[in-house]
DNA sequence: ACCTGCGGGACTACCCGTTGCT
DNA sequence: AGCAACGGGTAGTCCCGCAGGT
C-alpha cells in the first residue's frame, strides 16, 4: 500500500514533486539570481526528473521562478509577522529582524540575503511576470511593516512612508553586506533605524 | 597614414575599441546584470569585432565586467562629488542626488538604476573578482558621502555610519522603485533621509 | 445509466475517444506530416486525455498514424467512388475530382492537399508500417480509378496504366499547388488529363 | 604554410565547412524530410563541428534547409539541362530523365526520390522561407522543361502547360514509387508521357 | 477492468564563452 | 587584430510507461 494513511497521497508523487521544484528554485534564485540559475541545476537540486518540470510548470522556468518568488515572499512575510507579534515596539522588531538576517547571511557564507532582490534587479526590465512577482512580495512586506508601525503609534500615512524607508534601508544593507562580506552594514543600519524610529512617533 | 604621430596607434582602433567594449558592458550590466548579458550582446552593442575582445581582455568576460563596474563606479563617484560640492548642506545634496536618479530611472523606462547592485547581488557568491569590484565601488561612494556629512558638521564616526545608512536607503529605494515601476520609493526615502539628516547633527 | 445496452461501453468514452484520436491525427498528418506532428498536439486537438493514447494504441504514435492514414485513405476512396458514379465519363470525373480538391486546397489556405502524400514521402524509408499504410491507400484509389476507366471503354491493362498516370499527375499537381500557393497546377493538369483521356480510348 | 598552393584556402576551414553542412542537409532532407532531420544528424553527417553551424547559418536550421533546397534544385536543374541538350526530342528526354531517376531510386533502396518534394509538402504551411525555396526550385525546373518543349515545336503557351503536366506526373510517380517500393509507377508514367508528347505537337 | 495523471529521461534547436590559425 | 571553429551548455519538447484511482 503505497499511499500514506495520513495524507492519502502517493509516496513521492504529485504535489510533493511540484513543491520540491519550487523549494529548489527559491533557494537557487536567492543565491545566484534568475539568469545564472539553470533549470538543470534546479532539477538536480530538487531530485525530480527534468521532463516533469514542464508538466507542473507549462510556462517553464519563468513560471517556476514566479512561484518560487511567491514562496520566498510568503516565508519572509511570516517571519515579519512573527517578529512584530513578539516585539514590544517597532524599533525592537526591526533590531530583531535585522539581527536574524545578519546571522543567516553570515552562517551561509554571505549567500542568503534577500530572496527577492537579485531577481528583482536583473529581471525588472526583462520579464514582466517576474517583476510583478517581486513587486508583490515587497508590497506584502510593506503592508506588514506598516501595520506594525501603526500599532506602534504612528498615523497611517506616516506609517506607510516609514515602512518604505525601513524596507529600503534593510534591502540596501543586505546588498552592501553581501558585497563587503561583512555584517557591519546590517548592524549599522539596524542601529540607525532604531534611533530613527524611537525619535519619530514623539 | 593612419597612425597618430603622437601615440603611434592607429586612429579609431586601440584604446577606442577597448573603451567601447567597456562602455557597452557597463550599460548592459546595469540593465540586465552579468549572467544575463552575453559577450555577443556586448560586442554587437559596442560595434567592435568579436575576436578582438580577448585581445583587449585576456581574462575574458569576467575582466571586462570588472572594468565595466570600475567605470560605472567612477562615474557615480564623480556625480556624488559634484552634487556635494554644489549643495549647501548634506540634506540638500541627498535630495538632489535622489531626484537625479529618479529622473534617470523614469526616463529609461525603469532600466537604469544602480549600475553596480545587480551584479553585486548575483555575483557576490560566485566571482570573487566581480564581488571585489562591486565592493570597491561602494567603498568609494561611502567615502564621498562620509566626507560630505563630516563637512556638514558630524564627527568622523557618526559621519561614517550615516553614510552607510544613506547609501543603504538609496540602494534599497532604487531596488523597490524598479520592482514597482514607480519613483515613489525614491521620493519617500529622499524625504525621510532629509528629515533624518536635518535632525541628526543638532 | 451511462453504458450502452448494445455495446456495454460507457457513452462518451471508449470508441469515441479512440475515434477522436484518429480524427485529430489524420487532420494533423495531412497538414504537417508525421514527424512534425507531436502526440501532445494530437491529444490537445482531440480533447482526449494524454495518458489514454497508449491505452487505445499500444504501439503508440506509429499505430495511431497508421490508423489515421487508413481513415484518410478510406475517405478519399469514398469521394472517388462518388465522383465516378456521378460523372458521365472518366474525363468528366477527373475534372470534377480535381476541381473539388482545388477548392478544398484554396479554402484551407493551401494546407489540405493529399492526406497521405506527406507522410508517404517522409516515412517511406523510415517506418515500414507507415509506408505500407500509405501504399495501401494509393492501391485502393488506383483500383477505383481503374474500374472507372475500364467502365469508360478501356481494356483492363490500359485502364490500370492510365489510372497510375492519372493519380501521379494529380498527386504531383497537388504538390506543386501547395508549393506555389496557387491552384493553377491543378487546373492545368485537369485540362491536360481530360484532353489525354478524351483522346486515348479512341 | 597551411594554405593549399592550389586553392589558396585553409585546409578544412572556411567555405568548405559551409558547403559540407549544405551537402549533408540536402542529402538528409531528401531522405527524411525537414522535420525528421535533426541538426545533430546534419552536423554528424557533415563531419563539421556543432557550434560552427550557427556561425555560418545565423538563422539556424531553417536557413540551412533553404540553402540545401537551393543546392538540390540547382543540381536537378543541371541534370535537366544536360538531358534536354543530349536528347533528339522532348519525348526522349523525358524517357531518359525518368529512367535515370528510377535507377537512382532503386539503387538507394527507394530513398532518393525528389529532393524537394518531401520538404515542400511538410513545410508548405509552416515555414514561408522553405515553401519559397521549394517553389523556386520547381519554377526553375519548369522553365527548363518549357524551353525544351518549345524547342521541340510547341508554341509558348502550350509548352508552359505541358511542362507543368510533365513535372506533375513525374513528381507523382516518384511519390507512388517510394510508397510502393517499385519503379513501376515511373516506368508507366514515362511511357504515358512519351505517348502524350509524341501525339501533342502534331 | 478501464482509464489517466504524472513521472521519466533522451533528445530538440540553439547559443555560450573561448581560442587557434591567419 | 580577427574569422572561423569548437564543444559543452541553454531552455524546452519528445514519445512513452507505470502506478493508482474511479
Amino acid at each position: 500500500m503505497p499511499t500514506s494513511p495520513v495524507t492519502g497521497r502517493r509516496a513521492g508523487g504529485g504535489r510533493d514533486t511540484r513543491e520540491r521544484f519550487i523549494e529548489a528554485a527559491a533557494d537557487l534564485l536567492q543565491r545566484h539570481g534568475y539568469a545564472a540559475t539553470g533549470v538543470a541545476e534546479i532539477t538536480a537540486s530538487s531530485g525530480a526528473p527534468r521532463g516533469s518540470l514542464y508538466f507542473h510548470f507549462p510556462d517553464g522556468k519563468e513560471q517556476l521562478g514566479a512561484e518560487a518568488l511567491e514562496l520566498a515572499g510568503a516565508r519572509i512575510a511570516a517571519a515579519l509577522d512573527a517578529v512584530f507579534d513578539a516585539a514590544p515596539d517597532a524599533a525592537t522588531a526591526v533590531r530583531t529582524l535585522v539581527a536574524t538576517m545578519g546571522a543567516r547571511l553570515q552562517s551561509s557564507d554571505y549567500q542568503l540575503g534577500c530572496p527577492i532582490a537579485t531577481t528583482a534587479l536583473e529581471q525588472a526590465g526583462t520579464s514582466p511576470r517576474l517583476r510583478e512577482a517581486t513587486h508583490a512580495a515587497f508590497v506584502r512586506w510593506l503592508e506588514i511593516l506598516r501595520v506594525g508601525l501603526q500599532a506602534d503609534g504612528r498615523d497611517p500615512a506616516a506609517a506607510e512612508e516609514q515602512a518604505l524607508f525601513v524596507l529600503s534601508a534593510i534591502e540596501g544593507a543586505l546588498l552592501l553586506a553581501r558585497a563587503a562580506r561583512s555584517t557591519r552594514p546590517l548592524r549599522v543600519v539596524a542601529q540607525q533605524l532604531a534611533t530613527y524610529l524611537a525619535a519619530s512617533p514623539a
